[in-house]
DNA sequence: CAAATAATCTTATGCGCGTAATGAATGATG
DNA sequence: CATCATTCATTACGCGCATAAGATTATTTG
């Protein structure tokens, strides 16, 4: 691969992720929500309550940063943290009502977020976008499978 | 459109986006720079010297963050700020010596990272790939043009 | 079963990037 | 020319995320 074609890709990139996670930003400050904390809220959403190792798993962070993450968020009383009964090492991360319903409010920004994002694309990438950036992600996952 | 398409989308940037970062992160600690430090020298490498109001459009990064960047570049080496003789408020910034050469390493290990990301994607993508993010990138900047 | 290994979480620390507020130099306007 | 608005840079502070090091509990294994 040539030099110019690495630079314009990594580039692109690297921009669309600062401007995704600033207009992210925009949106969620109304609710009180810095970017990122919707990640773990949707996650609980979609699956239940969760314990932490799974939530950084899920999330694509590390432990450290869950700590600090739920901690916040249960501050703001968007979420309870209980020890696992089954496992005293572990702690078990569920929604509160609050934190239900400000994840359908999230949900509802998000699809704000995503047609702004694919604004002026084509139908036929429409379908391809979310398979392709997920298999750009999954390839560069440094993290062994094992 | 439904809330599952936006969900997946926006889940998909925010997980490349973290990998891809993660994965330069990995790429550059050899060469003793943090991720983001590699686009300032780059830009610099590209351009030649810039004041830091240009850097910080050019990175799409905010004044602030452009000041701590290169005071850190500066305290390492690759860069060299001078008072501009025109503007007695800016202040230019070039790169030294060091700081090409190491910006000619980035190039090598960015050719590696875009490999890497773009792997099993089919060649008709990659070559529409770039401009498609750069559309994203621009369809979600909330900064007002004027 | 005892001992070593692994898993889960936490604290400490540092960088990238953001916003808010400030100071100094420039440019525009009455 | 004096004033006012804009531009450039900075300091202070906060959050997301990382790594390194540690404490505690589970699990494996000799």
């Amino acid at each position: 691969m040539n030099l110019e074609y690495a630079d314009a890709l990594n580039q692109a990139i690297r921009l669309l992720s600062l401007r995704h996670r600033a207009r992210a930003a925009q949106l969620l400050a109304p609710l009180g929500l810095h970017v990122g904390q919707e990640a773990l809220l949707l996650e609980l959403d979609r699956t239940g309550p969760r314990i932490q190792a799974q939530l950084s798993e899920a999330l694509g962070c590390e432990p450290p940063s869950v700590t600090l993450m739920t901690r916040k968020l249960e501050t703001s009383g968007h979420i309870e943290r209980t020890p696992d009964p089954t496992d005293k090492r572990a702690t078990v991360v569920a929604l509160t009502d609050s934190g239900k319903a400000v994840a359908e409010q999230i949900r509802q920004l998000w699809v704000t977020l995503a047609e702004e994002t694919v604004r002026d694309l084509p139908a036929e990438m429409l379908e391809q976008l979310p398979g392709i950036l997920h298999t750009m992600s999954t390839n560069v996952n440094g993290k062994p499978p094992a």
